[in-house]
DNA sequence: GAATACATGTAAAATGTTACATGATTTT
DNA sequence: AAAATCATGTAACATTTTACATGTATTC
């Protein structure tokens, strides 16, 4: 998956392994994650696999640029992954669930501070998403002039809004509900 | 993380590998699951550990049953873990939003039928938190009487159905979007 | 003077998925 | 007669994380 996520970037133009890094960091971080290291290796299997191609930039008093460039191949395969429907969902991993499902013999006091100060780290993203995302989205869309582009990216980012919301409201009322009847 | 879902289940009573993945495909599946053989090895790490022991039940006409018993150690591990508060979010992957992150070039028809598909398929979700979820939980409550554990059981189950609504109103929106500005 | 940014990579370990292998009993 | 259930496991592969390894230039 991480590959498509690669192949999408290198689709607008030419990447280092270290800028799709910091490009992924500031925008698909959100819902698609990669380390510096995985990044190398899968941008390696792709060239193996002749979906993008590499030419190195050399550079002075700094670590030469290896620059990846995606060939027709590459496009055929992203647009292929692109037009597939999704026909079933994925399961998720909440590890907060997986504790608090088990958490039945937990002293009530300590449980109730655990998940108010998730509370508040869930709220401080709702503002992450409102702020810093918000303005990530909107100087992409206005150095690059990809309007349309820019309302997916958005969408996107409105989910992220929406699903921090959404976890800080069913915190709120599980905290309430173990208040109560704990 | 699956070890503790495994001792999670262990601390309640001994299981077999078998077992233990039926329980957690109709309870905790919705948010942490396993393959069956994952499930196996892991078991075995837990054995190698101390964490766990386990004795062979020959049975006649069918495979032999490999029960695992919780030991005071793997308590401990569990009650430590339980008690460990979550102080950072995890980062989430969702391949939906990856998609429609990269898909400003794609046709507007085809893009809306993918979305709208998602949309019912989300819908669904939500019914089966509702329905299928709910009845599990009150099942598991009545048969076994453990009032507490039910109530947070029931809460992971309100976190799922309250997730597949929000994608639904989220989808309703991403929908209504792409209709009017694409 | 210390930390961060720039820039690349390898190696080991952990985690997770898919495929293979076996075989009786029960249900459809 | 075919499919599902019960029951265990190994092996290969893919993915992901963590640690190791290096070195200059710029910023605080």
């Amino acid at each position: 998956m991480l590959k498509y996520a690669l192949l999408g970037f290198l689709n607008y133009q030419p990447y280092t392994g270290y800028e799709l890094k910091q490009t992924m960091d500031v925008s698909t971080a959100n819902f698609w994650h990669a380390k510096q290291s995985q990044i190398y290796m899968t941008l390696k299997k792709l060239e193996a696999g002749n979906l993008v191609t590499s030419e190195i930039e050399p550079q002075e008093g700094r670590p030469n640029r290896r620059v990846y460039t995606i060939t027709q191949a590459g496009r055929s395969d992203l647009q292929s992954w692109l037009s597939k429907p999704i026909t079933q969902l994925e399961p998720h991993k909440e590890t907060l669930l997986l504790q608090l499902f088990f958490s039945a013999r937990q002293d009530k006091a300590t449980l109730l501070t655990q998940l108010r100060l998730l509370r508040d780290l869930h709220q401080q993203q709702v503002k992450h998403y409102k702020i810093e995302t918000k303005a990530v989205v909107q100087d992409f869309a206005a150095s690059t002039g990809l309007g349309k582009d820019a309302l997916l990216w958005d969408a996107t980012r409105r989910f992220g809004e929406q699903f921090e919301a959404m976890t800080v409201r069913w915190l709120d009322e599980t905290i309430a509900m173990i208040e109560e009847t704990f």
